[in-house]
DNA sequence: CTAGACCTTCCAGCGCACTGGAAGGTCAAG
DNA sequence: CTTGACCTTCCAGTGCGCTGGAAGGTCTAG
């Protein structure tokens, strides 16, 4: 299978393709006698994992070290299964950071809605944004 | 106040200040005769301005357009007021994907919970991962 | 033989907000 | 005069996951 059926097969680019295997993603497939990377079937497969494991949050060097015990003849249930628990640590993390930042832009907003514009002094730049920290003394 | 007077005054190192500066976030200062930068106290509080628009989730280029308008001598109420509702909007939905991804990160782990280790097959890669889409054939 | 669709490699850039380092200038203290 | 803390500019790199483009090779149809 040459590069473009392959990309068509998976839903990625070529460019994409030829990255995942520069980035020992995809093993480098054996060439045809004019030079072209003639895939077989497994890619398919392999680039379909891929896509699920960052479907589930993974990055490409977390998918990475999977394939590799993979490939090494290992099973790596017990390496996933610490990489499905540390992404899902992030992002709870994460959710907790954005729900605080939601919370602080509403709060601002409703400042906004209340915000007369000629109380607006040039040195306080903005009163909406500025005062989101008490100031000690102003 | 010289740089690194400015920059433990507001937190910053003198490196990001001039990264501001060249950002047009940050006016030049006027310059000593040995050609060092000389802030006005001002600059205190304009970098104060800026941390705290970029704890509201606002964006460096968000927070130059404030600035310019501000410099410009307008109030730019209603144009922070349409920054923040766009962020609003983005944050929302980057919660929801986040909180989707969490979920299927939840679904793999009690998934990977129940997994036999020897029930892997090499061409699969792996099961925890590799089903997360039904596949029509297998 | 030629057009053009595909393939190859390599290098470079995106966006974001910095950060690091080299090479050199300034200034106050001793 | 020297040391050393500070300052200057400029260039380049970080991480992430690609994406674009140039310059050239291969293969098929007509």
């Amino acid at each position: 299978m040459r590069i473009s059926d392959l990309a068509a097969r998976s839903g990625l680019s070529t460019k994409t393709i030829r990255f995942y295997e520069q980035s020992a993603l995809l093993p480098a497939p054996p060439r045809t006698p004019g030079g072209y990377r003639d895939y077989p079937e497994q890619a398919v497969a392999r680039l379909a994992f891929i896509r699920d494991s960052q479907g589930a949050g993974l990055s490409l060097a977390e998918i990475r070290s999977i394939l590799v015990l993979r490939d090494s003849g290992q099973a790596p249930c017990a390496h996933v299964t610490a990489l499905i628990h540390q992404r899902l640590n992030d992002i709870e993390r994460r959710l907790t950071e954005l729900a605080k930042t939601r919370d602080a832009l509403n709060g601002l907003a409703r400042r906004a809605a209340l915000t007369d514009p000629t109380s607006c002094r040039e040195s306080d730049i903005c009163t909406i944004l500025s005062s989101v920290r008490e100031k000690p003394r102003g």
